[in-house]
DNA sequence: TTACTTGATGTGAATTTGACACAAAGCCCT
DNA sequence: AGGGCTTTGTGTCAAATTCACATCAAGTAA
């Protein structure tokens, strides 16, 4: 084998993270502008090279963490893009993950690969650097089918938050439309007879109307109940 | 840029491909015995470097043809496993593929780099080499949950096919107990409500008992009915 | 002709989904 | 203090779907 190293240890490993934010009721991605050559100036996925004494997924909770000042965030590695062409530089693979962040704890600290990052709004986005459209728009359709059959919502949401916000939520990722998407009063049966979403007996302040009940995901009860073979679903 | 190459261009990339199979009543997956260091003489999944001016996906249907002469197979890329020290010999980056042939037509053709080549059956595997259990499980699980959602399981049978062995397909891929599992006129009722799955009106032969009637699936009717809005589940 | 094996088929109860409208709570303004 | 504004919170019924369940039919083999 050593006579092959030659021939194919001449690659580059990339990660790119889809970084998803949720606030008041659009669904955002956070992009840097880039700093350097190639794309230079254009808006890109967070995303770097990945050490070569470190594990692909510690990359990319690396690139979170140096960008977002996060840690422990709910991360999934959704597919690997690997055209030849794909980098003008020479061949570099790149591994795509989506985040989840509460948009609300993201403190702006562009790392050093970036002159600044921005929330996008995902309904609403430019030509990006590389294939990214192309890498974006993968994740965002892993993100719709996930968010039906696992409870990863919550990671965009406050810890306590409104049925209302999360029903927003879900018609913002699904793309639904407000008027004719999910019914009310459907939805939140449906979601209150999941019995790890729970009333925290509190209300909202400050609002100019009635106040809604706050709610909580209550993770430990959700895994209880997955281990005894519920299976969660929209 | 250039000054970086020396550190990150230094990376190999392979794909390994867990090929499905499904005979009588079995879920097979094809493995090679390895001919050449490391894990000489293990069993292994059919892999392979991706060459300098290779697509990802090319390689890996490459690999796949090398091994059983067959193209246009479904093909689809499941996870990258980039741990540091999965590889004893470098840095390698493995992105897994799995793809569902139709055994009949698999004709023994052990490509260079292993010794031979044999189906084995999903449920009754041993130590394979490198962290090939933990990729073979992974599209294991990957290929329980597709198919409960596109209609891929056809690409597992004969063109021609009875309703008996595609049911006892689904039961070998979600690991249902033949009994307990699924039901048989709910299933019937379920798949033949599907008007892309057509009645050949014509019967088994030479079996040595009441010939089961032959259905096919018709791609251009399910792309179709697609099109429309319908969702195939189950 | 009989026995054996597997194929084919329908009904009714239980559950789930989906449509739909009005009173209640709190703030703001006068 | 009262009226208006905005958003919250709640129940019923019809329709559709799911699930459980048993018997006769078709062909081969002896």
């Amino acid at each position: 084998m050593a006579q092959f190293s030659h021939e194919f240890f001449k690659t580059a490993v990339t990660v790119d993270n889809v970084i998803f934010g949720f606030d008041e009721a659009d669904l955002k991605v956070l992009l840097i502008k880039r700093g350097a050559e190639p794309y230079v100036n254009m808006w890109a996925l967070p995303g770097d090279f990945v050490y070569p004494d470190e594990d692909i997924d510690a990359a990319t909770a690396r690139i979170l963490e140096e960008l977002t000042g996060l840690k422990n965030v709910y991360l999934e590695q959704v597919r690997t893009f690997g055209a030849v062409n794909r980098h003008p530089f020479g061949r570099v693979v790149s591994v795509a993950y989506f985040s989840l962040v509460k948009i609300s704890r993201y403190t702006v600290t562009p790392a050093s690969f970036a002159q600044k990052a921005k929330w996008h709004s995902i309904s609403n986005l430019q030509e990006l650097a590389f294939d990214h459209n192309e890498i974006l728009n993968t994740c965002f359709q892993t993100l719709k089918q996930r968010i039906r059959v696992r409870p990863i919502g919550f990671e965009l949401l406050p810890p306590k938050f409104t049925l209302t916000e999360l029903q927003h939520l879900y018609e913002a990722i699904l793309e639904l439309n407000p008027e004719t998407g999910l019914d009310k009063r459907n939805f939140r049966k449906k979601i209150l007879s999941m019995d790890f979403i729970v009333d925290l007996n509190e209300s909202q302040e400050g609002v100019a109307h009635r106040p809604a009940r706050l709610y909580e995901f209550d993770k430990d009860k959700y895994e209880k109940f997955i281990s005894e073979g519920f299976n969660f679903e929209l």
